[in-house]
DNA sequence: ATGAAAGCGCTAACAC
DNA sequence: GTGTTAGCGCTTTCAT
């Protein structure tokens, strides 16, 4: 099959003939015998059409291949029917799948996904609120931590709703996902302790990421209902990838007394710990029990399958889109709170205390 | 820190005052004493400006918090500015690197990025081609193998250039991204045979994915070419994911005379290679060494870090977008070939054959 | 139920 | 170097 063939590609003659007649409303009106307005209202069904009319209508769009230009239909109306979503890095395993869920919903309702990453630089945070606000979309999820309150400002004072992830409260056109970490931390501490452990780690995120700071905090707060100790020989911080774990975990390891647990900030970061543990010689959970935070899809394939906190991020996909959605047809001027919740997975990466 | 104080939230009062006024080119062009012309002038930089005019302008954008529609701009000037990415699977860890990539290069040259998944499902190219064409996307990169040559033929007719993964050949307004896999499989079978491997397997990608079919044949052909046999039982094949590449591995192992190695044609099958190996009782590379393909992040960090061929992903999206910008900004019509190269990252997942 | 026409915000061709 | 103005393709009153 040559190239032609396998692509049905066209003749220059027959693409210069249709470049010059770049089909648009006014060629359907003309050949239905409609005018514009009917077209428009047949092609978004606002109000109703007479049933031959509208049969007129399709059949030349279809016969023409009209595609409706949507610039020119967010001029019109003045809505561009578009969201933003705002990540750090689209590569950070975490947010694929928020990015896949959203944008199909998103596509269901008739709405485009405008995805931009700050690739964890405060300072590209304002170019991608810009490019947003050049879009006009009709909102934005903010899902980094680099944001600039002018920025949000920015947003805010032109009523483009805003959803957040994990950080920021509600307000006026601003609503919020809020993840209840403490719950599958909890869990977490409940699950060790329940194993005889005692001596429990915790690897941070990145000191700049709010929601790497409120899940440290929740582990401080559940390790204190517990009534255990906190020692801050046993809080280390990550960066959120498998070298920040890793090197964490070999600064543990040089303690007098190493945690028989650790929990990390997230599962790239226990990885890294479980690199770190393998690497000294020691084994998981024979010596050291580890669990993660997130529940990236490769979790449950690592060797061993990593006992971890899911955050479940299909329904935060979920949750970002009703956000915008609610707020932007409603004309809900006030926010709302979405919660999620965390629950403990476990797998193999923990066992008991090792017998002294 | 309060609500407001965090985010610096506006009053109703001032939105609602400023939602009135949705600043545009012309209040522009009034505060600054000149007309919109001016002003779109110094915005696009296209003709010079006096100097004193030109500050003029900048300080009225300022002051008025101007930010250009470009839904207006891409109407008045044909361009959107904007490039479509159609995927398969954004949570496919393949893609998040040529995408976020190609977006960074992207935004550096003033255009944006939408991406558009079709979720492995045919069907949903339409869908995906149907919103390239609405939005008047300036080029289109297409990374899946659902392409209907119907669907290809309706971007062409409209001079839409377009750009392959893999897929398809050079033509009109038609690049393409040509990966040679043979190179780095050649490389891999080497390594293999100089660790004295005989007995290869493979385990392919879905049928219905071309560039897995490309992988395996470049695989059948380098065998042949080191006048290794090619017996059909050590031919296995997955799905991509890793269930599949162990739900293979377990075939093979049922074998009389399972293979010695095996590569896979992705990371993701290898892991489910090895996790299978490792559920037999048997050890990698001790008993049998595995080789992956691609190379994503997460494979030198598993245990036992994979030898993999690796397909440079910043690379595919640097070429994906040089490709699209080539053809739309200088008046192209013809398409170039790209060509990537792939190479054997030796790790710990392959070793000598197993003595008997 | 349908048509006519005035924008939406910007660009670009043309004047000066 | 700068202003004027006619579109770009669509939506949306306002008539009819």
């Amino acid at each position: 099959m040559d190239s032609a063939a396998r692509f049905a590609i066209v003749t220059e003659a027959e693409r210069r003939s249709l470049s010059h007649t770049h089909v648009n409303i006014r060629e359907v009106a003309k050949k239905a015998g409609v005018s514009t307005a009917t077209v428009s209202r047949v092609v978004n069904a606002t109000v109703p059409v007479g049933a031959v009319t509208e049969r007129r209508v399709r059949s030349a769009i279809k016969a023409l291949g009209y595609y409706p230009n949507t610039h020119a239909r967010t001029l019109g109306s003045g809505k561009s029917h578009m969201y933003g979503l705002i990540i750090s890095d689209i590569s950070n395993p975490f947010f694929p799948d928020i990015a896949k869920c959203f944008e199909r919903i998103a596509v269901e309702h008739g709405q485009e996904l405008l995805i931009a990453n700050t690739d964890y630089q405060p300072q590209r945070m304002q170019l991608c609120v810009r490019r947003m606000l050049e879009r006009k979309v009709d909102g934005v999820a903010i899902m980094t931590s680099e944001m600039d309150p002018h920025l949000i400002r920015l947003l805010n004072k032109r009523g483009i709703p805003i959803v957040f992830l994990d950080t920021g409260r509600v307000g006026p056109y601003i609503s919020n996902i809020f993840i209840d970490y403490s719950n599958g931390i909890e869990k977490a501490i409940e699950h060790l302790v329940g194993l005889g452990h005692k001596k429990i780690a915790f690897v941070s995120g990145p000191a700049t990421l709010a929601s790497a700071n409120i899940r440290s905090e929740a582990f401080e707060l559940s390790l204190k209902k517990r009534g255990l100790k906190s020692a801050a020989s046993y809080r280390k911080s990550g960066d959120h990838r498998i070298e920040g774990g890793q090197s964490a975990m070999e600064e543990l390891l040089k303690l007098r007394q190493p945690p028989t647990a650790v929990i990390a900030s997230n599962d790239l970061t226990a990885i890294g710990i479980i690199r770190a543990i393998h690497a000294a010689g020691l084994k998981v959970p024979g010596d050291i029990s580890v669990i993660g935070f997130d529940d990236i899809e490769i979790s449950k394939f690592l060797q061993p399958p990593l006992t971890t906190i899911r955050v479940p991020r299909a329904e935060i996909g979920v949750s970002a889109f009703t956000a915008l959605y609610a707020a932007s047809s409603k004309r809900a001027a006030h926010g709302t709170e979405y919660r999620i919740s965390t629950e403990l997975v476990v797998r193999e990466s923990t066992g008991p205390v090792k017998a002294k």
